[in-house]
DNA sequence: AAGGGCCTCAACCGCTATAGA
DNA sequence: CTCTATAGCGGTTGAGGCCCT
């Protein structure tokens, strides 16, 4: 391997790091806390450049470092958050307590990568290595199954923030630990205005997803106005009879549910066959419509959400 | 037992984003 | 606005262990 080093300074040492190295290090951040990472070395009488030190201790030595086997929760959470996120291995963690980016991605490389190719799904893709690229293009008319009605609800998402709105979405989808709430409080760097309105509008839109987005609004008095609990899972029986939600595991696995997901968050691709049964709608206008509004027509989305409730019959 | 190939994963590299002067 | 330092990210590498012949 023939690259530049990263520290240009004369004895400086890589490679493993040695028990005595890692104790050095360990007993100075415990000491001082983390941060000053290019003086550290010297400071804690390591022969190391600081990021050296600094991902030593991010990806071994931190003590709330979970080691160890994934367990198959794990790796399903990795593969979904895969088929949303992509090669996001930092957000992928951050769904994962205790594992870092580089542990996750390692394993996607040397495990899941290789076990979805044995099934026969593309890694990348996330969809069956054989199937075809039905039209290359995309369809002319959106019909509004539940589907068509989560790409609206991306619509709105893209709209505002695209990337906050996506850890929302994500948070709805995994629906184990992210809630609505929190993600919206805690993007602070949403420079929208608009931000709660914002949220509410997804949460309306995201019920009006044929319930496959389902959300439960069962605490408005949270200081955003939705709920502390709002997850995929949790909104399901809220829309959906004990049979209709067994026929929905029975037809469709997860892969395909995220790559439909994927779909809807891309807009990409033509209609995956829909999970629900629902009235089809022609929502082309409606697709128009959104993509004519601006970032402060709050009020008239509002609207809009209302008569889309109102097409399918779902009331939030 | 030897050695060659394969696999795993810690560590590194280059690049980008961000903060502060 | 520009420059510099620092932090963080994703891609890649290679040492070492394992397995097979």
């Amino acid at each position: 391997m023939v690259r530049t080093p990263c520290c240009k300074e004369e004895g400086i040492k890589k490679g493993a790091w040695t028990p005595e190295e890692d104790q050095k290090l360990i007993a100075y951040l415990q000491l001082h806390g983390e941060g000053g990472w290019r003086t550290l070395p010297e400071k804690a009488g390591l022969k190391r450049c600081g990021k050296s030190c600094r991902l030593r201790w991010a990806n071994y030595l931190r003590p709330d470092i979970k080691r160890g086997e994934f367990t198959p929760e794990e790796e399903d959470t990795i593969i979904k958050l895969h088929a949303l996120k992509g090669n996001k291995w930092a957000a992928i963690a951050t769904c994962l307590a205790g594992r870092t980016d580089n542990e996750i991605k390692n394993y996607w490389n040397t495990n899941l990568k290789k076990r979805l190719k044995q099934k026969g799904i593309d890694p990348t893709t996330h969809k069956p290595i054989n199937s075809t690229d039905q039209t290359g293009s995309e369809p002319k008319h959106h019909k509004l199954g539940s589907s068509g009605s989560a790409r609206l609800l991306n619509r709105v998402a893209s709209k505002y923030s695209v990337d906050s709105n996506r850890d929302l979405l994500t948070g709805i989808i995994i629906g184990n630990s992210t809630n609505i709430a929190d993600v919206s409080q805690n993007s602070g760097d949403v420079d929208s205005p608009t931000k709660n309105s914002t949220s509410t509008l997804l949460n309306q839109m995201a019920a009006a997803s044929s319930g496959f987005i389902s959300i439960l609004m069962d605490n408005t008095s949270t200081s955003s106005g939705l709920s502390d609990n709002c997850s995929f899972s949790d909104g399901f029986t809220e829309f959906f009879s004990n049979e209709e939600i067994s026929g929905m595991y029975t037809n469709v696995d997860n892969v395909g549910l995220m790559e439909e997901l994927k779909d809807i968050l891309s807009y990409g691709g033509a209609d995956v066959g829909d999970i629900k049964d629902s009235p089809e709608v022609n929502v082309t206008d409606d697709m128009d419509f959104l993509d004519s509004c601006n970032k402060e027509d709050d009020l008239d989305l509002e609207k809009f959400v209302s008569s889309l409730d109102s097409k399918i019959g779902v009331f939030v």
